[in-house]
DNA sequence: TTTTGAGTTGTTCGA
DNA sequence: GTCGAACAACTCAAA
């Protein structure tokens, strides 16, 4: 028999548009499927909470469809490298197949891997599928990487059309005997004592099948109004797909053609809608590309200046964040909402995220660390270039000087302030003309509401004006240090 | 090499 | 109440 392909799994739990499976299935050799958590092999980035809910859920997915195939999904615990060559040693396999990924410590094992395996003979190779374009096919003009969004974008679009996604394989030739699988459970990806995850469980569905209806839903419901929708928390405006994306249940490729398709369909009318969710797609590409060639994007500021920003840790204001409980209701709300579903709505998380870096002056890094402890879609490459752009240090970032005001976010985008209603219960009796700023009700309407400020419900954990002012004048002494 | 136009998502202040 | 300017220059990308 033909010595078999170990086909690497890694974030890309999906059969359709999966070209590395494409690749192996085409081969004509047997298939060994094969999960590894190598859980030191990410440092400090190893998946968070939220994260290895969702993995546990993907991989059952994924392992039963690949059982309805004629195959199966191998698990195994420890270093990529040795379990590996482990498997190499059990099944005789002389290639290994695998989706490569971008983070520098990921990167960096899929090369060291390849070269290692090559002096034996191994057969190491690296697809694509997880983005549209390459990291290396753009570039600017004088060969360099972009470093702004927009000429990025318009470099995509002139490389459109990308390759059609791949059609799901219809069987995956299997050894008669698979290797040897742990046993999911036994990871112990689940939460127990507490089990926090019951939001979770309400609000996904993690797996291929759940991405495809995820999109389809998004086509069918939200896409039209997607451009005036999108940056109301209140509305499900967006398409949730983020966590689908991060773990790569569905290929931005098939994204891209279903949205197009539908926009066909439907005679143009969707095309503005679509069209803007496409651009979303390409921010993804873009800070791919930038953690790519910026491999530090995680941990160092973009801008080199920001390394002598005069930050202010402080515990009690940063746990007053985590928890929900600084006393601005929409900052209040988006982080509740991520704490019960692992996710919260775009628009929210800039105003949060400009309220640690800004109004409390806590370093980006801090809250990149929560997010990415409670995101079910925390992505090392979006959550990295995100933080750095609201915080002002990163590429093509928001101007320091924008500072977003909790209560004028609140006002324009949950004009009813039913989004606050929803994650933050104890206002809910508040009167419209109050829900964004508490502090303001006269005694009676507090009363009437049931409120009683610093109670139930905390004030301002600081002034807007006062807050505002500091971290205009710490960005100016960080310029002053720099010159 | 130099020049030129442009750059996701805001807020505040004063006319 | 509405509107435009100021906020801060700076660096990128392409001609």
């Amino acid at each position: 028999m033909k010595p078999p392909v170990i086909l690497w799994f890694q974030q890309d739990l999906r059969i359709q548009d999966h070209p590395a499976l494409s690749a192996a299935v085409a081969s004509g050799r047997p298939v060994v499927p094969v999960y590894i958590l190598d859980e030191g092999g990410s440092g400090r980035w190893a998946p968070g909470g939220a994260s290895r809910w969702w993995l546990h859920n993907s991989l059952t997915s994924l392992r039963s469809s690949l059982e309805k195939l004629g195959s199966g999904l191998v698990l195994r615990r420890g270093p990529a490298r040795k379990v590996l060559a482990t498997l190499i040693a059990e099944t005789g396999a002389e290639s290994i197949f695998v989706t490569r990924r971008y983070e520098s410590y990921a990167a960096g094992l899929e090369c060291a891997l390849a070269g290692a395996l090559r002096k034996d003979g191994i057969e190491f190779r690296r697809f694509g599928g997880t983005l549209l374009f390459e990291p290396e096919a753009l570039a600017t003009k004088d060969g360099r990487p972009y470093k702004v969004f927009t000429p990025f974008y318009k470099a995509c679009l002139a490389k459109f059309p990308a390759a059609s996604p791949a059609k799901a394989p219809s069987s995956v030739a299997a050894l008669p005997q698979l290797p040897k699988s742990d046993r999911l459970a036994d990871w112990a990806l689940l939460p127990t004592s507490p089990d926090w995850a019951g939001g979770l469980r309400t609000t996904w569905a993690p797996g291929e099948q759940g991405a495809g209806a995820r999109l389809d839903t998004f086509v069918t419901n939200a896409m039209t109004d997607y451009e005036r929708c999108r940056d109301r928390p209140d509305k499900r405006g967006t398409s949730q797909i983020s966590p689908h994306l991060h773990f790569g249940e569905i290929s931005p490729r098939l994204c891209w053609q279903k949205i197009r398709f539908a926009i066909e369909m439907n005679d143009h009318r969707g095309e503005s809608g679509g069209t803007a969710f496409l651009r979303e797609l390409i921010w993804r590409e873009f800070s791919y590309h930038l953690l790519h060639h910026w491999p530090n994007l995680p941990e160092a500021p973009f801008r080199a200046g920001f390394k002598d920003f005069p930050w202010k840790e402080n515990a009690a204001n940063l746990q007053a964040w985590q928890h929900g409980r600084t006393g601005y209701p929409l900052v209040d709300a988006g982080m509740r909402q991520l704490w019960y579903t692992g996710w919260m709505h775009n628009r929210v998380r800039m105003v949060v995220a400009s309220f640690l870096v800004k109004h409390l002056l806590i370093p980006w890094q801090v809250g990149a660390a929560w997010f990415w402890e409670t995101l079910v879609d925390a992505d090392l490459a979006n959550n990295s270039a995100s933080w750095q752009w609201v915080a002002g240090c990163g590429a093509d970032a928001a101007p320091y000087f924008r500072i977003f005001n909790p209560t004028i976010q609140g006002k324009k985008f949950d004009p009813d302030g039913a989004y606050v209603r929803q994650w933050v219960p104890e206002l809910a009796a508040l009167p419209k003309a109050f829900i964004h700023q508490p502090w303001t009700a006269p005694p009676h309407v507090l009363s009437d509401a049931g409120v009683v400020l610093g109670k139930e419900y905390p004030g301002p954990i600081v002034d807007h004006a006062m807050a505002r002012r500091r971290a205009l004048d710490a960005f100016q002494q960080m310029k002053q240090r720099t010159i």
